[in-house]
RNA sequence: GCCAGCGUAGCUCAGGGGUAGAGCAACUGAUUCGUAAUCAGUAGGUCGGCGGUUCAAUUCCGCCCGCUGGCUCCA
């Protein structure tokens, strides 16, 4: 008997579609073998081993035959066995990797089995009646993997697909992905004429273009001011550094593989600096500190080499070469958690600044591979949690992904895919400390060693520009617009008050540019309209004669006549309080 | 790095064993126009790179580089 599939919610449908498709794959090739196929946001996926890849014909063929199975609406039945005869069944199918995980699950769980026609697979379930309940999905692409997420492992094929409840769902899903290409980044970058990466300089090197460097630029002078305004001093230090400096931070056993090779200089071998904190740290050692200095707060926003796997490279958002709004606080030990307090309240107010109110946030703790004491871990841990707990914010553990020297807090905001990336970060740090064998003077006159909290709030200036591009589809708010006011003279005649509004606009410090070409005013709209910028103000003999402008916001086509002083009032409100959702 | 797909004009893309084509952009000219595309003309390419097969390769094959989607990784 067959339910109607709303009565089953989207991940059962899911789970059951993964298993169609599995069972259309066995029935298309044979020689395969099944491993596991969980339901994961928007859909599914199942990884296969089999020596020949899949292709993407190979995709529509199991799509057409999964098609088939559904029409044959065959019953699907759930059956525990004891797990003796489940490990029998599956070695006779064949199926060695269902039989590892038959061996993985805990001897109090029951072991079940899902029938659906001749195919068979281990599943904890539930699953919807039959086959016929599966009414709306399409596959989508196919990747590599590895057994049990682990290079070393066997490698697998993997099919994604998505599924729902209807056909209409289905249809609004896959017009979303196609809303949500044209709000790519690397698209818009193209588009707006605001970086580029170029096969001569090398991947994952960004070329930072006039309107892309106006925003990266009008970025680095609010965070430089809040940061000021927050007590940190600014420093700068050098993008490459003797290689023996990295083996005192213990970078180098840690990280070689991802630092760019050495150079040999004089003798000397140097690397591209992958990190800025040790700079930091010989600038706090320049002279004696003493407990009354700290915390001491050294900010830099700087450009760090790291060599990343050419296949993990993406747009901005995962490069090479990149530059972090970094800071190290350098702390008393009871000044760590009203520090991490601090820090938090300025991430939440940069990230909000921006414009970006979702996110998630996640504690990271101690990885296997360490460095320090255990206590040491656990004063870090627990003042990070009460940091958390101070200020309000919701988060998940997310264990054992911390860094080598300590524990640390990320947040992460989202893509035009909902593809989460790390943004924010902080970390509390005793190791970088003890080896650099930094101190300060306490109050008894005895050395102390301080500690580190390393933070960054936008994390690097490029993943955090792309997820600005894509989290506004390009049209920036005003305050960040590269271009604020274009000037669209109707005819000739117009020039020489548009150059003198210009000036003027100018003056005031508006970013303004004019379309002096000789065009039709609709033709100059729309390609103002394309390029997202906020204000086109519209000059014809009208506009002259009256000394007015004829202004049109991106968002809305009426236009409004105003005067000088009063547009000028307007942009410079909106800019000074950087309003997000003005036009 | 791994698997698959892709790489043709500035951009978006078509084509296909006999040395390349469209639209937009650019340039020139005409037009002087009121809120998302005025008309005409011109120019533009070692068909990602190297090698092989062939009388002939942009097309077929191999290797390399790059890009895209995932996997793994991300101090």
């Amino acid at each position: 008997m067959s339910k109607d599939s709303k009565n089953f919610d989207l991940e059962t449908i899911r789970h059951s579609t993964a298993h169609l498709m599995a069972q259309a794959v066995m029935q298309l090739y044979p020689d395969t073998k099944v491993t596991i196929g969980p339901v994961i946001a928007d859909g599914f996926y199942y990884d296969f081993f089999r020596e020949k890849p899949f292709v993407p014909d190979d995709l529509e063929k199991i799509e057409a035959r999964m098609r088939e199975l559904a029409k044959q609406n065959l019953e699907i039945v759930r059956q525990e066995i004891p797990r003796e005869d489940a490990l029998k069944k599956f070695d006779e199918m064949g199926e060695n990797f269902k039989c590892e995980i038959i061996n993985d699950i805990d001897s109090s769980e029951a072991i079940s089995v899902y029938t659906q026609g001749e195919f068979s697979d281990l599943c904890r379930g539930p699953h919807v009646g039959s086959t016929g309940d599966i009414k709306a999905f399409k596959l989508l692409h196919t990747s590599a993997s590895y057994w049990r997420g682990d290079e070393r492992n066997a490698g697998l094929q993997r099919i994604y697909g998505t599924a729902w409840h209807s056909e209409k769902e289905l249809r609004v899903y896959l017009r979303q992905l196609e809303e949500a290409k044209k709000r790519d980044h690397r698209k818009l970058g193209k588009e707006l004429d605001l970086f580029s990466v170029t096969d001569e300089i090398g991947p994952g090197m960004i070329l930072w273009h006039p309107k892309g460097a106006r925003i990266r630029g009008l970025m680095e002078d609010f965070w430089k001011s809040e940061h000021y305004k927050n007590d940190y001093e600014m420093v700068y230090s050098p993008h490459a550094a003797k290689v023996d400096l990295w083996k005192t931070s213990g970078h180098m056993d840690f990280y070689k593989d991802n630092i760019f090779s050495p150079m040999d200089i004089e003798g000397k071998e140097y690397v591209m600096k992958p990190m800025n904190c040790p700079f930091h740290i010989q600038i706090f050692q320049s002279r004696l500190r003493s407990y009354r200095d700290l915390p001491i707060r050294f900010g830099e926003l700087g450009t760090v080499y790291r060599y990343e796997r050419s296949g993990v490279l993406h747009g901005l958002l995962r490069v090479r070469g990149f530059t972090q709004d970094d800071a190290h606080l350098f702390c008393r030990p009871n000044q760590i958690e009203e520090e991490l307090v601090k820090v938090l309240g300025l991430i939440l107010f940069i990230l909000k600044a921006f414009g970006f109110e979702e996110y998630k946030v996640y504690l990271s703790t101690q990885p296997d591979k360490f460095v320090g004491s255990q206590d040491d871990w656990e004063t870090a841990t627990n003042a990070l949690k009460s940091a958390l707990e101070k200020t309000e914010l919701e988060y998940e553990v997310d264990p054992g992904e911390g860094v080598f020297y300590g524990p640390k807090i990320d947040i992460k905001i989202k893509d035009s895919l909902n593809r989460y990336w790390q943004v924010s970060t902080v970390q509390v740090d005793f190791n970088l400390p003890h080896r650099f064998n930094i101190s300060y003077i306490e109050q008894d006159g005895q050395r102390q060693q301080p500690i580190m909290i390393h933070r960054a709030l936008m994390g690097s200036l490029e993943r955090f520009f792309g997820c600005l591009i894509e989290h506004y589809a390009g049209a920036f708010p005003l305050w960040l617009a590269p271009v604020q006011v274009i000037l669209l003279p109707i005819t000739d005649n117009q020039h020489s008050y548009t150059d003198e509004l210009a000036e003027q606009l100018k003056k005031e410090g508006i970013r303004v540019e004019k379309d002096l070409r000789n065009e039709k005013i609709g033709f100059k709209i729309r390609e103002a309209q394309l390029q997202k910028i906020p204000y086109m103000i519209a000059l014809g003999d009208k506009e002259v004669q009256a000394k007015t402008l004829a202004v049109r916001k991106r968002r809305s086509k009426e236009s409004r006549t105003l005067d000088l002083e009063t547009f000028i009032e307007e942009v410079n409100t909106l800019v000074r309080e950087k309003t997000i959702d003005c036009l």
